[in-house]
DNA sequence: GCTGCGATTGACT
DNA sequence: GTCAATCGCAGCT
């Protein structure tokens, strides 16, 4: 494990390099109530303007995407579903808006606060498991958006080397072919925190 | 200004 | 397996 400095370094290149490099890295919060270690399972890549149908970037800049435009090593979240905040870590240029979604990930420490957060009769494994579910165990809010992931609250550990991942298709995708037009999902192989495969309901074949 | 829809989840049949 | 909940944003009138 290394600090969140190369973190700098490494998310200056595109999103489908950063996506792998961030599986198994651990991501914590800290807030009043204590912290929350969660290690990255799964992880999805975003692109920027014209490049990614699929990403909130695809249009431009607007109040909500912004982060997305903004420095690398900095969180994006935003709001979805009118209940559910999803995280995302931008790693590109300024101006580029690619980004990282934390799709799933396993508590590896602050177990009884994320079982806090989450619900008691949540089963462990289930605690970080999805997009939604990974940011309430973290205990992340939707005005973080924008905070740099380097700085306190937050701390992000990288694995010394890339670990073996697994790609496939994009999950919760619209649009022709759902999420299989982008193989931009990685995940680590053998996982049980690996979130289940759910096709976009409005995907077209 | 109005309408439709989404990078989802959890409850229910 | 199916379905409702809920709200900010993009696109259109």
């Amino acid at each position: 494990m290394t600090t969140a400095g190369p973190l700098r370094a490494l998310t200056s290149g595109s999103a489908l390099e950063v996506a792998p490099a961030l599986l198994g890295a651990v991501l914590s919060h800290t807030t009043p109530e204590g912290t929350v270690s969660v290690r990255l399972t799964e992880v999805e890549a975003y692109l920027g303007v014209g490049e990614d149908p699929g990403s909130h970037a695809h249009r431009g800049p607007t109040p909500r995407t912004s982060p997305m435009f903004g420095p690398p090593g900095h969180l994006y979240a935003y709001f979805s579903y009118g209940m559910h905040v999803c995280v995302n870590v931008v790693c590109s240029p300024v101006g580029t808006a690619s980004a990282v979604l934390l799709r799933a990930g396993e508590v590896v420490a602050g177990l009884e606060l994320a079982r806090l957060r989450r619900g008691e009769r949540v089963p462990d494994r289930d605690l970080a498991r999805g997009p939604a579910r990974l940011t309430v165990a973290l205990g992340i809010a939707l005005d973080q958006s924008g905070d740099d992931l380097a700085e306190p609250p937050f701390d992000l550990l990288l694995p010394e080397r890339p670990l073996a991942s697994a790609a496939g298709p994009r999950t919760g995708v619209s649009g022709v072919g759902g999420g299989a037009a982008y193989p931009w999902r990685f995940v680590l192989p053998g996982e049980t925190t690996v979130s289940p495969y759910r096709r976009s309901p409005r995907a077209v074949d």
